[in-house]
DNA sequence: ACAATTATGCTCATTTTGAGTATAAATAAG
DNA sequence: CTTATTTATACTCAAAATGAGCATAATTGT
């Protein structure tokens, strides 16, 4: 047995909450902010194994602490140990290693406290009116010049931004935020020491430490799981129209879909029964589903893959 | 910002890695033999940060260090922190918190050394040529037995098994996994002293520290990433025929396949390209085909999600 | 009463999928 | 060297899922 010598450095492990919901037609998270800082940060704090036995009780516990939000799921995504991209030249000498986790609130349950909308720091990954402006007017073209220089990288750009044949994939918000700061393109790239071209305003608002990378990865999680775990309702209340549901679905996508099918699609799914009681807004009113909890695990939200859509017959 | 005080405990990182490989008709790991140890591990190491930026440059150094593989595939699986779990009573008093990776390798690049049979570890995950008896035989008592006492476990067994109306899920592997460890059913529960009742011979061979339980989560995450991402190419040789590659499939995801509609599939999803060579065996020589590389990042291979098959004119 | 608005029902052409049947091209056995 | 066996590949067919719309229903605002 390898004899896990190592041990001259102290490693310390931050955990860092996404923490979203879906309100006012946005889809939020909970954002802090630090006095002379203008960059704002997620929840997050120590890991402490000889108080908290799993780091998932140890997040609960920060989170009731320091933002008082019910969460409605959990999930672990991913640790980060590249040193490069954490806070440096602090006295605290200890290595920092950051386990980024995905949380999912109620509208209802979210506490006091301030929530930004995340679209503001991903502008490009927001398609629910068409492709975003961003991508053709400033993304492509910086990143073209950047390739110029570092040509490798092509085929990641090509498949990551969908360029090309390549289609578009809604899952991998994470690949694209990387090779944004790679290029040097974002904020934090430069405040890393990584500047290229100086950093692009419209690229998104910067966030302390790696927190928008954090970010990143719970959206593109978040998006993957969608089509097959019924995670969607952790973001709804209790009783909630179709409709309601759909537009949470496109908050989260960020892509539109065809209301009927969408329907259709949710009914036939067996997660969700109506309670006879209806709505009223607007126009007519809706009738008001609540998940059928747990029963059966039977077809997977597939079909909410984006698909692009058909071409009619298709060319062949 | 919190002063991500702490401090007072040591925390040492070890990386773990579940090496897999198609080989022979089996899906096999790199498994690795202590003296004096019955019980297998996986090759690990503790994360250095001074040493090695990244745990992915730590852990190929490792791997290259300890096993001599060449790795096609490397993805984070998960980050374990529960200390019951882990080697206690060491003279090391520092929190042991372990990082779990997958990573993928090809037959012929897999250097020398011991390779064992995965399902060996997990024979209920075994489907290929039917329902395993181990399930009816052994596991449902035993759990039925169990839920006796933990009835509020009831709904968690039914969806990770594929109970009453629930559908069997190839994906769940690490949820049974734990299942069965929380019930006290295998033989790492009894050494970790959560004793119930006596570990049951036919679950599977142990392994040491929670390497089963990595193993696990390694298969589930492969499972599942099969449906959409092309990840099955870095189990193939360069060059194979399409029942090789569907040979490969149903070892991964534990069942079989209807030859005639995969080959569709994957002629279809565009991963694939013939190269006019072919091989020769028995019958009639199959076409070689090769992967057809990042070219169209079209279609997920979804319709390898398993789907239990129509029932023909589904009652309803 | 009517316009605007939203929900819901339904149709229809394609495409995808599950399950076979049929045919082709080798090797192994007599 | 003829035939059985084995594997690969081509094709068919019905059922189900999907992408797009049109049509109708039930409200609120004017």
């Amino acid at each position: 047995m390898p004899m896990s010598d190592s041990g001259n450095t102290d490693i310390l492990i931050d955990i860092s909450t996404a923490i979203l919901r879906a309100h006012e037609g946005e889809l939020q998270f909970r954002a802090l902010e630090d006095a002379g800082e203008s960059a704002k940060r997620l929840p997050f704090g120590p890991f402490m194994p000889d108080r908290h036995r799993t780091m998932e009780i140890s997040l609960r516990q920060w989170v009731r602490e320091q933002v008082g939000v019910d969460l409605a799921h959990v999930e672990q995504l991913y640790t980060f140990a590249d040193q490069g991209r954490y806070r440096s030249g602090e006295s605290d000498e200890r290595h920092v290693v950051s386990v980024g986790y995905l949380a999912l609130a109620r509208a209802e349950d979210a506490g006091g406290g301030a929530w930004d909308n995340l679209y503001r720091y991903f502008p490009w990954e927001d398609w629910r009116t068409g492709r975003p402006d961003v991508l053709d007017a400033v993304i492509l073209p910086a990143l073209d010049n950047w390739l110029g220089r570092h040509d490798h990288a092509a085929e990641r750009v090509r498949l990551a931004f969908g360029r090309n044949e390549a289609q578009w994939d809604e899952e991998f918000v994470l690949e694209r935020y990387e090779l944004l700061y790679q290029a040097g393109l974002i904020e934090e790239a430069a405040r890393d020491g990584r500047i290229t071209s100086p950093p692009q305003e419209a690229l998104g608002a910067p966030m302390q430490l790696d927190h928008r990378r954090i970010l990143a990865t719970a959206l593109g999680r978040l998006r993957g799981k969608l089509k097959y775990r019924p995670v969607l309702f952790d973001l709804m209340p209790d009783r909630f129209t179709l409709r309601a549901l759909q537009e949470t679905t496109e908050l989260v996508i960020g892509t539109s879909l065809h209301k009927q099918n969408f329907r259709r699609l949710v009914e036939k799914s067996g997660f969700v029964e109506a309670t006879g009681e209806t709505s009223r807004a607007r126009g007519r009113p809706a009738e008001l589903f609540r998940f059928r909890h747990g029963n059966r695990a039977d077809r997977p939200l597939a079909g909410l893959r984006v698909s692009g859509g058909r071409k009619t017959a298709r060319a062949t």
